[in-house]
DNA sequence: AAGAGCTTCAACCGCTCTCAA
DNA sequence: CTTGAGAGCGGTTGAAGCTCT
């Protein structure tokens, strides 16, 4: 009956990843895909219960995920998102290609709900604070600026409402609760659109103006536009794969059942993920060599290398260890 | 220079939903 | 149909880094 636990969370490790683990599970998941989470720390010789390891490899280890803060248009998405669909990191995250849902709630709580309540905004209800006017009255300038720092979306909203009304079909079960939200949130924008009618058309902004980037259409500049201050170590760990500009990619549990175990350590050359395994590797090659003059034992990778590709990397970073 | 307070974010916890047995 | 594990989600925590005094 049923299935067999996840894990005995007896003898299993907690708290931050090391490079070592890291390294074990990108190895495992490179050569067999991301199937069976339950099984993933066994097979790939790691102490940490499956759940762990998917939430390290979904939010942090993924070579698709964009690191850094969120640029301005993602927080106008994140910001209208969240006015429509509430606290569902994880549906606001699929319109944000490259953001995980982890990341998106972090920088909801450290960054935008400030930025709300300065606004006068009620970052929940995302209606006007009671004492908005008061504010405004009080700091105009400062308001003004804030409200051209942070404009928010009425055209979006509508597309966006739009897209969730053709969602509604295929998504039954949701329906009821989807359909009451955008109930709400009609009533809200009744309210909140004059007050942002201004600011619509201060910045321009509208739904065209902000792509949806496939992840293999994501580059980032090795000089991050981040400010310095945004760009802490452990926010550029795994920057280098952002320089990767790697296609889309699915490993299918098919792949997974015929090459798990066997294949497991052997050649990942031989898979069907050559094609971004390639670069994935010759990348870390790179990387790797242009952190060579700590000499801590690194392996260089018999990918070509790409010199044109240079970057810095993070001294606390784990791939700055050479993690192959 | 050093300590206190604040901020950030990776990771954990506990819950719900889904689906295999 | 029932049971229970797997997967995923959102809230919360705590260590590390940063800023201020």
């Amino acid at each position: 009956m049923g299935r067999q636990p996840c894990c005995d969370k007896v003898g299993l490790r907690k708290g931050p990843w090391s490079a070592e683990e890291d390294k074990k599970l990108i190895n495992f998941i490179l050569t067999n895909g991301q199937c069976c989470w339950r099984a993933v720390p066994k097979l790939a010789g790691l102490l940490r219960c499956g759940k762990s390891c998917r939430l390290r490899w979904t939010n942090y280890l993924r070579p698709d995920l964009k690191r850094g803060l969120l640029s301005e248009s993602e927080e106008k998405m994140v910001i209208d998102l969240h006015a429509q669909l509430g606290n569902r990191w994880s549906k606001i995250a699929t319109h944000l290609p490259g953001r995980t849902d982890n990341e998106i709630k972090n920088h909801w709580n450290t960054h935008i709900k400030k930025k709300l309540k300065k606004m006068g905004i009620d970052p929940v209800t995302h209606k006007p604070l009671p004492n908005v006017t008061e504010q405004t009255q009080i700091q105009p300038k400062e308001q003004q600026q804030l409200v051209e720092e942070q404009p928010l979306l009425v055209d979006f909203d509508l597309k966006f409402e739009h897209e969730i009304d053709q969602n509604k079909e295929a998504e039954k079960p949701e329906t009821s609760i989807e359909s009451s939200i955008i109930t709400e949130t009609k009533e809200e924008e009744k309210i909140i659109t004059p007050l942002f009618d201004t600011m619509e058309v201060m910045d321009g902004f509208c739904t065209e103006d902000v792509p949806i980037i496939e992840p293999d259409e994501i580059l980032v500049p090795c000089a991050s536009s981040s400010s310095p201050t945004s760009t802490s170590s452990s926010s550029n760990s795994n920057n280098f794969l952002e320089d990767l500009q790697l296609p889309d990619f699915e490993w299918s549990c098919d792949y997974t059942e015929n090459c798990i175990i066997s294949n497991y350590n052997e050649d990942a050359n031989n898979n069907n993920m050559d094609f971004w395994v390639d670069d994935f590797i010759s990348s870390l090659d790179l990387l790797i060599n242009d952190d060579e003059g700590d000499g801590n034992g690194k392996q260089a990778f018999d990918a070509p290398l790409s010199k044109n590709n240079s970057r810095m990397v993070m001294d606390s970073e784990p791939w700055a260890y050479g993690l192959f």
